[in-house]
DNA sequence: AAATGTGTTACAATAGAAGTAGAACAAAAG
DNA sequence: CTTTTGTTCTACTTCTATTGTAACACATTT
């Protein structure tokens, strides 16, 4: 899958790369039990400093999106990644919450906004931008 | 109105504080003209830095939520705050992205984060956690 | 006019975290 | 045994958040 750095922006690097990984798995590209290519490899690929995907990795590990199996690699959940739980939930609503406020301030009506949610799947699973 | 600061939070207080005035913009608790708390009135209030607050106010006024009126005080955008320009609507979006992503990794249904975000939309208008 | 109160801006300083990087290490794989 | 792999330790630089102090602007009072 092809990942796009932007050296310039203000979400650092290992973020970038995160949430690319995690919109690859929401697309389907990266499916439970694929394996992810080892830090060194990827870093080098990549132009970036090993500790950098390393920290993606690890970044992505806590949200048990992928399992870091020491010595031997990096591989997507392999059963599975498993439903929201209901604190995971209010958390990820929490952290929308601000940006919601926002839009109804500058007079965002729930329903466009509704529908930008909408597009916003629709952009995620075509992998448009 | 009411403000909350949890001093634990990992989101700077500064930032806690301009959240909760746009809550209030939103809400409709805080109209175009009224004004605010100078800062140092409002710091000593809330027991924290006149800068703290200060920064907040800048963060607000950058958006074009309030205006700062130099040896007069604080208020809020006057003449109501214009609707969103596509590129404020872009830029929303953008910041939402990652987060709808993550839900879709987490198995959330499009239907489950449209009601997640109609849900917040109520919460927000009605002042509950 | 001078003083005082109220409020903003500017400069300084600090403590802490974040982002990125190099080198050495131990274990697994081949 | 050699290569590969994630881990760890260290290190450096840059931001960030917060606070403190002082200077400045203006209106009102004395």
């Amino acid at each position: 899958m092809f990942i796009e750095i932007q050296t310039n922006s203000s979400v650092p690097i290992y973020l970038q790369l995160a949430q690319q990984l995690i919109e690859g798995i929401a697309r389907g590209e990266l499916k439970p039990g694929d394996s992810l290519p080892s830090v060194r490899a990827f870093a080098a690929d990549l132009g970036m400093n090993m500790h950098t995907v390393n920290k993606a990795y690890h970044y992505l590990e806590e949200k048990e999106f992928i399992q870091i199996v020491a010595k031997s690699g990096v591989i997507i959940q392999p059963n599975g990644i498993p439903k929201a739980t209901a604190q995971e939930q209010q958390k990820l609503a929490e952290q929308i919450r601000p940006l919601i406020a926002e839009g109804l301030v500058l007079k965002l009506s729930e329903e466009e906004m509704v529908v930008m949610v909408r597009q916003l799947v629709q952009n995620i699973k075509e992998g448009t931008s």
